[in-house]
DNA sequence: GCGCGATATGTTATGACATTACGCTATCGA
DNA sequence: TCGATAGCGTAATGTCATAACATATCGCGC
């Protein structure tokens, strides 16, 4: 509705409110995923007191793809590519370590294209695309 | 109630107890994605009054290729694809509606093929892999 | 048949994750 | 000034999943 010539479409990533602030920074100095719970719980003497809190925060960073969703651990990463908040980025791909919990975001062009390809044959209007891979990082695998 | 399993005509499934099959034949029945629950509430009459009862039937089929586990909505599904238990599959790939909850398996041997190439390089040990692709099916699009 | 380990089952209680509903406040432009 | 939009705080509730424990059943060597 408001329309008016508007400035830009990318978004300001530096636009956050206090909590968003807040639970970007726990994401960033964490080293796994964290569940909204976790975020809760590292935040109380900030302030925080409701999961709703931490969910809505966390719905406005993933928005601006400061921050990922894993599915398969019903946790949260900070995004660690530029490209997923910068521009077009290929469908952003998780590495999950069953080890440690380490994260490794990468994105794979003719992975994107296939899956691409497979909405465009069936007539499919793709929305969002979720690849995680589950197994032992090399590290955890040397030690 | 007499268990009258003598002859297996047809590769369907494997011996599976009473209460796996009774979830394999709802999930079966079912045109979209079940929550436990959901499979719960349809065997209530069957005499089955506990979520434990449905997970572990639902954990061994999952073992045996005959259903899957669609991480992104905290459903299940049947399989749809033979090759899942048969031989040795592709990753398993779903495009779940948004819309009707359809959900359609299909695996990509390239996209398999490219997440492996990226496993290998890398050193992870894959173990298992997610993907799932939401949007709008061609069927409701129409609509 | 008997003993015994492996597997499946039934029940209760609890833990973990996520959302609905309501009300308040600040901001911004018509 | 008014109304729309966005964010915030809190309580209650809803949804998904597992722990812990007790029983039952099957397969098989003896
Ligand atoms: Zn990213
Ligand atoms: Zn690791
Ligand atoms: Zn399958
Ligand atoms: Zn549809």
């Amino acid at each position: 509705m408001a329309h008016s010539h508007e400035a830009h479409h990318h978004e300001r990533p530096r636009d956050l409110t206090r909590n968003q602030e807040l639970v970007l920074t726990t994401l960033n100095n964490a080293e796994a995923p964290l569940s909204a719970y976790d975020i809760l719980d590292k935040l109380r003497d900030e302030g925080l007191r409701a999961p709703l809190q931490v969910y809505r925060a966390l719905e406005k960073l993933i928005e601006h793809g400061l921050a990922h969703r894993l599915e398969s651990l019903n946790a949260f990463v900070c995004c660690a590519d530029a490209n997923c908040h910068g521009r077009a980025s290929g469908t952003a791909a998780f590495a999950i370590c069953s080890n440690g919990g380490r994260v490794d975001e990468f994105a794979d062009p003719e992975v994107t294209a296939r899956l691409a390809a497979w909405a465009g044959e069936t007539g499919f209007a793709l929305e969002r695309t979720t690849i995680e891979l589950r197994g032992r990082c090399a590290e955890c695998r040397a030690a």
